[in-house]
RNA sequence: UGAGUCGACCGGGUGGCCGCGGUCGACCGGGUUCGCCCGGACGAUCGAGGAAAGUCGGGACUCCACAGGACAGGGUGCUGGCGAGAGCCAGGUCGGGGUGACCUGACGGAUCAGUGCAACAGAGAGAGACCGCCGAUGGGCCGGGCAACCGGUCACAGGUGAGGGUGAAACGGUGUGGUAAGAGCGCACCAGCGUCCGGGGCGACCCGGGCGGCUCGGCAAACCCCAUCCGGAGCAAGGCCGAGCAGGAGGCGCGGGUGGUCCGCCCUUUCCCCGCCACCGGCGGGGACCCCUCCGGGUAGGCCGCACAGAUGGAUGGCCACCGGCCGCCGAGAGGCGACCACAGAAUCCCGCUUACAGGCCGACUCACCGU
RNA sequence: GCCCUCUUAGCUCAGUCGGCAGAGCACAGCCAUGGUAAGGCUGGUGUCGUGGGUUCGAUUCCCACAGAGGGCU
């Protein structure tokens, strides 16, 4: 269950509080806040990564593996991604997705218990 | 049977699991200025294209400007019909490609508006004479003759545009007569122009015939002229509501302000200006600050614009099975295995144009070969 | 989404009444120096983004396409 960033304010505070990571053909950056119950969640997929239609199943396909996992719950998210990530096939995407958010979602804890 | 041309259409289908966005209905929870708003779950229903693309023409719509007209700038340019002057369909003339079906390009004006361009070559690029030909006529010289005159020669005046050669293009072509040499100078045929008559067609135009003068070049996707059309910007247009800060007006007052030590805390009464009382100080007035109310403009933001798809970091997806195509491999065959699914994704809407596109299907037609 | 601009040598750019494709830097060779740099001399350098069309002839004029860059919230 995923839900949207609205609002420039919202993107202004991620990019201020935001953490960015990078693992494969992806990176995101991640701001933690336990009220936002479902996590809110964005993409950055610039031109250089194909046609409207490849650009459009990308983020589709990262949209449902988002919403299949379970490591972040709340906070706001913006996922991006390189022109490599259009040659993976779904189960490299989803692998690669996965090693992402562990990343972040360790990083994260270590962080707050810190 | 094979190859091909034109026109029209489709452009994967069915099912399962997990999901997404809008609208409507009814339910639950929270908030409420009682108009409603937010969130959740349920049901119903709708949810990409022929090009949604490029943004090349128009139009709707919105704002700005505007008495009327003109200039500048730009679009269009054969004829008829439809339509909204865009465009489409059919036809005409000229040119190019194909054996063919057919495809494709151009289209007002260069005599009767004017300007300009044509490198190099060539005598010359619109009117001129280099080489050349002639020198009839006029002239000079020589010879003959009594003379009129005749013959020769010069190439001075002059005539000529046939030939040479250049070029993409050289002021009609061929033949013949003619001449001093020549020339549409005359004639025959052909090409071109103008004009008249007859016939066909709504028309562009076509067919046939006669006459004329003999020829008046090319480029307007060069400037330009003529006819006709166009105000500018664009939904990030624009409209409504509207925090906070700053501005203006009014009111209230122990909230705030100032100092003592940076804060907590505590104390004092005024932080600044003016007037009165001889001064400390007191009294009065004003200002600053703070709080509240109101005002107009308007930022962030929200809503509308906005739709029988209608989002706003942007929904129509992910996975699987079968069928359908297509390719490769194995197999004598039936069949089996594996890989793949054209171009491409709405953001105000509509019409047109252009560009991209695997495969399938229908109709008409052409060519080649075979059979009857 | 809407509206504009540009594309010429390896790089940065000129190039109008259509006929020559050019500058500076860079590169190569030579001179000079014991050697290098600077300097001097001599050069090469191009499908003028692509494809059609107009024209005798196109970087230039017309049309279509492609690729870069910019502005508007």
């Amino acid at each position: 269950m995923i839900g949207r960033i609205h609002g420039r304010r919202a993107f202004d505070r991620l990019a201020r509080g935001g953490r960015r990571s990078h693992a494969g053909a992806l990176w995101c950056t991640y701001a933690p806040d336990e009220h936002l119950v479902p996590l809110r969640v964005a993409f950055a997929i610039p031109r250089a990564v194909g046609s409207a239609v490849t650009r459009n199943r990308l983020r589709r396909r990262l949209r449902a593996l988002l919403a299949e996992q379970t490591a972040l719950a709340s906070g706001a998210l913006l996922v991006g991604a390189k022109p490599t990530a259009v040659e993976l096939t779904f189960v490299q995407l989803r692998d690669n997705l996965r090693r992402l958010v562990t990343l972040v979602a360790s990083s994260t804890a270590l962080g707050t218990s810190s």
